[in-house]
DNA sequence: AAATAAAATGAATGTTCATTCATTTTATTT
DNA sequence: AAATAAAATGAATGAACATTCATTTTATTT
């Protein structure tokens, strides 16, 4: 857990205080926007640097290699995200409306970082990559909070008890996730949060009579 | 449309003859595998080479470029694929199990033939391709059968009236390719055909009471 | 204000790899 | 069985690019 927050300079690691830097996010930002425009392995390092406004060797003061960028975005925007994401699972008090917060919130964070949706939709269903197991725990953060809110859901009578779970959740995820692509394939000209609401109502509802 | 059907060799286009040919094939298939395993721009053209058994150049007989073998996978693959999509909805009388059919033979295709699975989740979630449109066409044929399942269904009261369908569309295709994903990343431990029934299950009645 | 340390630079390096094409092999025609 | 055409080969080419590191710039300490 702690190798994600160090960082080597000369071979010699150098503490969390240099996370204080702004050259550290500044980089951390363009990289998230130029792997959104080229996606990953089509982006250069010099393309970061020039987005960062630093020279390519700086690159390596904070980062390891490439690859060690795109874990830090994962890791670093991760953490922030799900935060919020409890923070507003913990602010409602019925778990119809915990679902409600979670999705709407999830669109929110997606519509105000564009690029980010971009890296993290690509970078999440590409299959044997050393990502692999960086984005297992991550989707399994996820997915936990979602477990948490069917499970508490089923007590109290909102949700059916004849569910099968690990199914649903990957059901929510991947039709929140499609929406989010569908809408980045669309040039974001439409609000995507908007989608919230029909969304939840056919994870309760369906679509049948 | 007839562009994906040419090829060329040493400048000439050469006829869709070539198409029967089984060399075209041998590299289709090799460049699936080679793909999935490594993902497309990782994978060389030398490697796909070595898989089909077939020189380097060979490749170029049969392919304008790199990226081309990727285009002529998808055409090739979704034209094969839905056509019996098309057969399995057809056969169904009514909607409800028309969009069993659909789903039940959308996971059994997958399940048969892994490779194509990883390409076509990796692939289909790139923004910024040369690949895009493309892709957006055949998202479109997926979502027009879907489309075309749900206002039957509509009409004839098993689906209710009240549906934002373009949403609809893409809860339920979002959900089969996340279920697919995590069938992949669990090293398909596990039958993905057996998901259709509760997936359908989940579209129809929602997971509330 | 020297001296030392830390941070940043960007040109140079070495490797990787898509693509080409002169040559060879195989098939078809005369 | 020549002659011609088509298909296939794989070594050579050259461009792209991640990474390194000798040097310079900036900050801190004595």
């Amino acid at each position: 857990m702690f190798i994600h927050f160090i960082c080597f300079r000369g071979g010699i690691v150098i503490g969390a205080r240099d996370r204080n830097n702004d050259k550290y996010h500044r980089i951390l930002e363009a990289s998230v926007k130029v792997f959104a425009d080229h996606g990953f392995h089509q982006s250069t390092v010099s393309q970061i640097a020039r987005e960062a406004g630093v020279a390519d060797g700086t690159i390596y003061l904070y980062f390891k290699n490439k690859e060690d960028i795109l874990v830090q975005i994962f890791n670093y925007k991760t953490t922030q995200i799900f935060e919020r994401f409890r923070e507003v699972v913990d602010s409602a008090e019925n778990p119809v409306e915990k679902l409600r917060n979670l999705i709407r919130r999830h669109l929110q964070e997606f519509q105000q970082d564009r690029n980010l949706a971009v890296v993290y939709l690509a970078e999440t269903r590409q299959i044997n990559r050393v990502m692999e197991d960086q984005i297992k725990v991550m989707s399994k953060m996820y997915f936990d909070l979602v477990a948490e809110i069917l499970e508490q859901g089923q007590q109290d009578g909102h949700f059916r008890k004849a569910l099968y779970l690990g199914l649903v959740k990957r059901h929510i995820l991947g039709s929140v996730d499609e929406v989010i692509s569908t809408w980045l394939h669309a040039d974001g000209e439409y609000d995507l949060v908007s989608m919230a609401d029909p969304l939840v109502d056919l994870f309760i509802n369906g679509i049948g009579t």
